[in-house]
DNA sequence: TAGAAATAAGAACAATTGTTCAATTCCTGA
DNA sequence: TCAGGAATTGAACAATTGTTCTTATTTCTA
C-alpha cells in the first residue's frame, strides 16, 4: 500500500510546484532547467520525475490550477444585489487575488506559447469562463440601464487588461498603499462603464 | 573603406532582425536558437556574428529600436489644442501603433527579464518616457479642469495597460472591424477620465 | 585589375539540455 | 521484525546550446 504518512512525497511534490512556479515566473519557462529546479527542492533530478511525465506538465499543471483556483475563489464570493455592487465586488476581487499570486499570474499570461495545442486550449475554456463571469454583470448593467457600454465584449478584455496590469507595476513600498490603488482603480472601472460617482 | 552599396550586409542584417524579431515573439527569446535564426535568414550560424556580439545584444536592440521607433512617431504627432483631443490622439496614436507591430511589442513586454540590468534600465527609460507623454495629457487635463482624475499616474497605467491589451485579443477576421474597437477603446477611456461624451 | 576589406562557411568547443533507468535507500503495514 | 513498495540517487544518453576561429569567397575601392 501506498505510504500515507512520513513520506517525502507529500513534502516533495508540492516542493516542486512551488519552485518551478517561482523559477518559471522569473526567468521563463524555456529558460529554466529541470536541474535547476530539482537543485531549488534539494533533490536531483531524476527524482522530478515521479511527480511529473515531462516539463510541459509541470508548466500546465501550474496553469490550469491557477485558473481554477481563481474561478473556485470567485465562485465563493456571494453575489450582490445591484449589477454595480457585483462590478465593485469583481474589480476588488481581481485586483487583490491577482497581487497575492504575481508568480502564477505572470506565467498564466506569459507562457501560453510554450503550450501544445491541447493544453493551450484546456487553459484558454478556463479563461473564457472566467471573463464571462465579469462580461455577465456588464450585460446585467446594462439590462439595468445603469452601464452605458457600447459593448460588453470590448469593455471585459479592457477592464481585465487594466486590472491585471496592476500586477506590472504596483510595489509594496511605493508612494500609494495597496487600499487606496485599489480604491483608484474601482474609481477608474466605475468610470469607465458610464457610473455616476 | 567599407563597402557602401552592393554589399550583403545591407540585406543580411535587417533580415537577422526581422527573423529575431519574429521568433522571439513566437517562441520566447530562450527558446530561439541562433541556429534557428540563422537558418530563417538563410544563413550558417557563424555569419550572424559579424551583425551582433551575442544574442542578448540582438534582444535588447530590437527593444530599443521599438521604443525609439514609438516615441519618434509620437513626437511627430502635432499636438492639438486641448487635453481632450490629445488624449483621443494618443488613444488612437497608441492602439494603432500597436497594431502594426504585433511581434516588437509582445517583445518589449515579455522579454524584459532577459535584459541584463544595464540593459534593462536603458528599455525602462524609453518607456517611462512615453508613459509621461501620457501623463502630461492626463495632467493638463486636470488642470484645464476637464478630467476628473483622483491621481494622474495610476490613471496613466491603467489606460496603457487597458490600450496594449488590445493586442492580446483582436483579430482582423473577428466580428469588429478595427474602426469599430478604435472608437470603443476612445469612448472607455474617454468615460474613465470622466469626460462627457 | 590588384589588393584590401567585408562577408560567409563550416567545423570545433565545452557546457547544458530533457529524459531514462538500474541500483539503492527509506518507510510502512502486517 | 521483515517483506515490499515508494522514493531517491547518480550515472548515462544523444541532442542541442552560444560562441569562436580558421578558411574561403565575394565585392568594393583605388
Amino acid at each position: 500500500m501506498a505510504r500515507t504518512s512520513g513520506s517525502h512525497a507529500k513534502i516533495t511534490g508540492p516542493k516542486i510546484q512551488e519552485a518551478a512556479q517561482r523559477l518559471f515566473a522569473r526567468y521563463g519557462y524555456a529558460a529554466v532547467s529541470m536541474r535547476q529546479i530539482a537543485t531549488e527542492v534539494g533533490v536531483q533530478v531524476g527524482a522530478l520525475y515521479n511527480y511529473t511525465p515531462d516539463k510541459q506538465t509541470l508548466l500546465v499543471g501550474l496553469m490550469t490550477s491557477h485558473l481554477e483556483d481563481l474561478l473556485a475563489a470567485w465562485a465563493q464570493e456571494g453575489a450582490a444585489a445591484t449589477a454595480a455592487a457585483r462590478l465593485e465586488q469583481f474589480t476588488r476581487f481581481h485586483i487583490r487575488f491577482h497581487k497575492e499570486r504575481p508568480d502564477a499570474v505572470f506565467i498564466a499570461y506569459m507562457e501560453l506559447r510554450n503550450l501544445t495545442p491541447e493544453n493551450f486550449e484546456t487553459v484558454e475554456v478556463l479563461r473564457r469562463r472566467y471573463e464571462g463571469a465579469l462580461e455577465e454583470i456588464l450585460r446585467s448593467g446594462v439590462t439595468e440601464g445603469v452601464f452605458a457600454i457600447a459593448d460588453t465584449k470590448v469593455a471585459t478584455m479592457g477592464i481585465i487588461a487594466m486590472l491585471t496590469g496592476l500586477n506590472t507595476w504596483f510595489r509594496e513600498d511605493g508612494r500609494l498603499s495597496f487600499d487606496e490603488v485599489e480604491d483608484l482603480y474601482w474609481g477608474m472601472v466605475r468610470n469607465s462603464v458610464g457610473l455616476a460617482g
